[in-house]
Order: C-alpha cells, then structure tokens, then sequence
RNA sequence: GCCAAAGUGGCUCAGGGGCAGAGCAGCUCACUCGUAAUGAGCAGGUCCUCGGUUCGAAUCCGAGCUUUGGCUCCA
C-alpha cells in the first residue's frame, strides 16, 4: 500500500515537473506569454497560457520537440524559499503569478522552482533533475479554453493538456486506453449500430430512438416497472407541461428560470414545459387528504423532463434537453424515514447490479450554508442517509456541504468496464416543496403534520443510462439487453423454409430474432451479425434442415455445431432470465 | 455562455479560386455458396446557412447554426 502510495507520488512529481518544462518550452516560443497555473492532474498535467495568438496542433509540435530538447538538457529543479518582495520583483510582469502570490496565507512560507531559464512560484515537490524525466514517455493531447481561476468572470487562458508516465511501456498503455473509450464512444457506436440519434435541424440536444435503440430501452423501461411493483412501489403518469403558478410555487421559476424552456402563452397564462416531475406528484398527493396509515406512498414514473442546457456543455445522450428520468417521490411520516431510505438504497443497488455494474460507491452530500429547512430534520435525514450506506457495506465520502439547498442525498457511483466513474442513483431528501406546498398527513393524535419526502432516481436518467451501458458493454449487449439476440443465416435459398419456420418459432418464445435473406454469401451474412454485436448468430444449411438443429456461432467467435433447437431456446432462456453475458 | 477546431452523398473520408471525387452502404442483374466482405452495372451531392470579395467561390473573407475537445453550469 506505501509502495502503492510512493508510486504515485513519484508520478505527480514526474506530471508536475512536466508542466514546468512545457511552461519553459511554451515561454521560449512565447517570450511575452502569460502563465497561470500548471499542476498534475489523473493521468498526466496541463498549464494554462495567456498567449498573443491561437495555438494550433502543429504548435504543440514544436512545443513537444522544444520539450525533448530541455529534458536531454540534464536540467536541475532547484527549490529556493524567497521573501514576498523578492518574489514580487522576480514576477513583476507575470500579473496571474502575482495574483497566486498574494493570495498565499501571511506567514506561509514563498517557495520557487528554477530548472535552466524558467523560474515559477511552486510549493512542489519536483524531480532532482530533467533527466529524471524521459522524454519518450509523455505526449500532449489537446488545446483547450479554461477560466482563470475557474471563474466564468474571470478571462479565458489557453490550457494545454498533456499526459506523462514513468516509461514509455506505460504511455503506450494509456494511449491504448484513450483508443479503448474511443471505440466504446457511444456516440460513434450509436451510429454504427443504428441505436439512436440526434438532428441538429429538429432541436439539439433531443434524442431519436431507433428500432433497434428502442429495444434496448424497452428491455430497461420493463425490467423497471417490474421491479418497482415487486417493491411496492405504485406508476403513475403526469402531464408534460404545467402553468406558470406551478413552477412559481415549486420555487423552479425562481431559482432555474435561465435553464427551463421558455413558456408557451395560452388563454393569457404561461405554461411551462416540465424541468421536474416532483411538483406534478405533489398534484396528485393533494387531490385528498392524507392520514398516516396511508403512509408510505411510493409513486414513481419514467417522467421525461425538458431543460434548456447551455449550447456548450451538451453532450452526445449524456448530457441532453430532453431525457427521461426514473423518478419517484416517497411520501413518508418521520418514523418510516429509516426505513424507507434503507429500502431505496438497497433497490438501487440491486437495479445497478442487475445491469452488470459490480463496483459501486456512495457518496453523500450534507447541508450546504445557502439551505432551507430546520437544523434537526437535516441532522435525522443526514443520519438516515449515512446509517443505511453503513448497513450495506459500501464505501463512501462524505462532500461536506454538498448537499442540494434542500436537502441532503446520497448519490451512487459505478464503474464501468474499463474503470471509468459514472453518477447514475441519487437519493435526495427534500425539505423544501413539501414546505411551499404546504403537504400534510392527519397523525394518529389527530394533528396535521408535514410529511418527509424522498426524491430518486435509480438509473438516473434513461437516454444517460443508456449511454453509460453502451459504452460499459461495448455496444456488445448481454442477451437479456441486445436489440437483436438471434440473427438467423440461411445459407442458401433451399433451406428459406426452414429458416422460417426457426425464426417463427423463436419468436413465439419471445425472443428478439431476424432473418437474413439477402442474395449475399454465408461469410457477408456472419460478418453483417457480428458487426452488429448480436450475442448469437444461428446457421441454416440443409443439414440443420435436415436434423432440425441449427448451428450456433457466438458472438465470441465459439461455434457448436448440430444442436437441437429445442436446446439452443432452453439455453437462450437460461442466459435471459439469468442476465448473463456471453 | 466562453476559448479553440471542424462541417463535402446514408456512413468514413480525399480534394480545393475554373466539369464534384473514392470506398462502404443503397438499387438492379448474375452467382446458391458451410463460419468475418462474390462479381458487374446503376443511382445518389444547394460541398452547413446567409452575406461579401472575384469574370468565376465548395475553396478566400465576415456573420450565424451545429458538432467536437475543454472551461463554466448541471435543481
């Protein structure tokens, strides 16, 4: 674990001394150039600039050459502490080194870093000497825009990502890995697979399912409402648009007017198209009045909700303007609290399990400063929320005041095939609609009484779920997932009949089948399934024909030839009902 | 919204001030084939949109839209 520990260490080392050499290298072909701030990041490091001029992917060319140049240079970093005065002299026309500088705490010690020409205010640590870097072991990837001090206020530097590892073997790993999310892209395997897609001339930031898309998620929408009934949860379905007077009570007008679609004017009102589904459900709670025996009511549904993102933070299905959240509200009297958040908990790590993610941590969030609600029912929830992610063993962070205004939550983690973390469960405690809508229960003692309600979304939404799947999978479904579980591949048009006659048959089992009868040979027919990652791929020649078996091809590449096809739909079944992958 | 890059047939991309190109996919015809691409032919484009420069713009310039990589934001 130390060792483990050290090798990082070493390693942030290795990207931070990297940042100061490009920095070095950036100001030689820059001699005016202003530099930010320059740190080591995952995987590697970046340095923010404020340039003269754009820069393009062949300056960063001559930027990487530059860099070789200094590390073959046998360059030492040397730490020096300096006064504030000295240092203000030593950055006099660096205005954003000079701003760090002061916004260092008084009496804390002013350290630089010199290594040849290039000198930065730096707390360090740094490797000895440049030629304990290796310069075929780093590449830098791309030239991006960030804030100065990550305000939006503030002027945009030109940031420059690199990523750098101890040897080149390693480097080599890494870009693999970058070659790995590309080809897992789901935005790329969406369009190759004929999953979904997105039409800049009918609204960005909208999502089209296609057949085979539709499958997928009619597969996912089914799974869940099953499940929900099982665990005593009741569907509802709510309108898509609601007037202005419920968005002002629900406080949404108030807080997020800027990312809600503007309104539509009808009979002199302003209608809105729905960012939440919870005041919608609060509708419902109110049609009658409530006592404490009906307690707890769990009402949930897959509520597509629209949400004016910013042009530039949408992405592909994972960040869109209309998508469809797994949500359900739970009505609950203080005493179920426990039990409820326990309940929910454990659902959704079932959902996220049943999908194929194993590794899955929680995090949870408590009261921010700019909050609404009393101290005591913030304390019991916070409490609810950290006892029931103890009870069931999973490994968590507490975000200190990271909490929603209105409550705290926890909010789950998986990781996907290749280690990358996704957001999909929340579990959020609201102390604020109940309040503006002034939500009552008659208690056993015959008082009125607020109920608690708990917001929360399992899978999170479909259209990111979705795409967290793909890329998860690989585009390659498990069987109880795939658009296309069996595609059928009659060799020639003698045994058309028979390929038929399989094919209906699988259907009447329920099974998501086609058939391709095109003119093309045998091999087209296999590669056409194959590209589409269809789990099984069933050949059809007279022998089959004549035996009444098929000939099962994997998508593995496994074949079996001659089984009955009896068989072949009991194994089918098998990996359906268990969910397994193949 | 901000910084930067890109936008050429359904897809992947080449070209680039003077006739709009390829491969794949599609369609037609032939082939009836045993585990990842049979062959031939045909069709298909307002080169993102609008404006400007020019004898002439897909190409150069400007604006807009969208996408991509980031930043900010994400109830």
């Amino acid at each position: 674990m130390a060792d483990k520990a050290n090798a990082q260490d070493r390693l942030d080392m290795i990207r931070h001394s990297m940042a100061h050499v490009m920095a070095e290298a950036v100001l030689e072909m820059f001699p005016g150039a202003q530099i930010a701030i320059g740190p080591s990041i995952e995987d590697g490091f970046y340095y923010d600039f404020d340039l003269p001029r754009p820069l393009t992917t062949d300056d960063l060319d001559e930027i990487t050459e530059r860099m070789k140049n200094i590390i073959s240079q046998d360059k030492a970093f040397e730490r020096k502490v300096v006064t504030r005065d000295e240092a203000r002299a030593l950055f006099a026309d660096q205005k954003y080194k000079l701003e760090l500088l002061e916004a260092i705490p008084e009496g804390e010690e002013v350290s630089i870093y010199n290594q040849g020409g290039f000198t930065d205010l730096c707390r360090g640590p740094h490797v000895k000497s440049t030629k304990e870097l290796n310069k075929d072991s780093f590449k830098l990837l791309s030239i991006a825009g960030a804030y100065w001090r990550g305000k939006e206020s503030n002027p945009m530097l030109t940031r420059i990502y690199g990523t750098a590892w101890s040897n080149p073997k390693e480097l080599r790993l890494y870009l693999d890995h970058l070659e790995d999310i590309k080809k897992r892209d789901h935005r790329k395997l969406g369009q190759d697979l004929d999953l979904f897609s997105l039409h800049e001339e009918a609204g960005p930031g909208l999502v089209y399912w296609h057949p085979r898309g539709a499958r997928i998620r009619l597969a996912i929408e089914n799974f869940w409402r099953e499940e929900h009934y099982k665990n005593g949860y009741e569907m509802v379905y709510t309108p898509h648009v609601g007037k202005a007077w419920l968005w002002e009570t629900s406080g949404h007008l108030g807080f997020y007017k800027e990312s809600m679609y503007p309104p539509m004017k009808m009979d002199s009102t302003d209608y809105y198209a729905k960012p939440m589904n919870c005041p919608f459900h609060i509708m419902i709670y109110q049609d009658t009045k409530h006592s404490y025996k009906d307690l707890p009511l769990r009402w949930c549904e897959l509520g597509t909700v629209y949400r004016y993102e910013k042009a530039g933070s949408l992405h592909g299905l994972m960040r869109v303007r209309g998508f469809t959240q797994d949500d359900a509200h739970i009505f609950c009297t203080p005493e179920q609290m426990d039990a409820e958040i326990l309940e929910v908990l454990r659902f959704s790590l079932y959902m996220l399990r049943s999908f194929g993610f194993s590794e899955i941590k929680a995090y949870l969030s408590t009261r921010p400063e700019k909050s609404v609600g009393e101290q005591e029912r913030w304390d019991a929830a916070t409490e609810a929320l950290r006892k029931a992610i103890e009870n069931e063993g999973l490994s968590y962070e507490v975000d200190e005041g990271g909490g929603a205004f209105y409550g705290p939550k926890i909010d789950l983690k998986i990781k996907d095939a290749i280690g990358r973390e996704w957001q999909l469960s929340t579990v959020q405690f609201d102390f604020n609609l109940p309040e503006r809508f002034k939500l009552t229960f008659t208690d056993s003692d015959g008082s009125e009484k607020r109920p608690y309600m708990i917001h929360r979304a399992l899978l999170g939404s479909i259209e990111r779920f979705f795409g967290v799947l793909v890329e998860h999978y690989a585009g390659a479904f498990p069987p109880w997932l795939a658009p296309e579980q069996v595609r059928l591949v009659p060799v020639t048009d003698q045994v058309t009949d028979y390929a038929k006659a399989v094919e209906a048959r699988l259907r009447k089992e329920g099974f998501r089948v086609s058939c391709d009868f095109s003119s093309e040979r045998m091999n087209a027919k296999i590669r056409a399934s194959q590209m589409m990652k269809n789990p099984y791929c069933l050949i059809l020649g007279e022998k089959e024909r004549d035996a009444g078996t098929v000939s099962v091809r994997y998508r593995t590449g496994k074949q079996v030839n001659g089984v009955p096809l009896e068989d072949f739909i009991a194994e089918l079944h098998d990996a359906v009902d268990k969910k397994t992958q193949i």
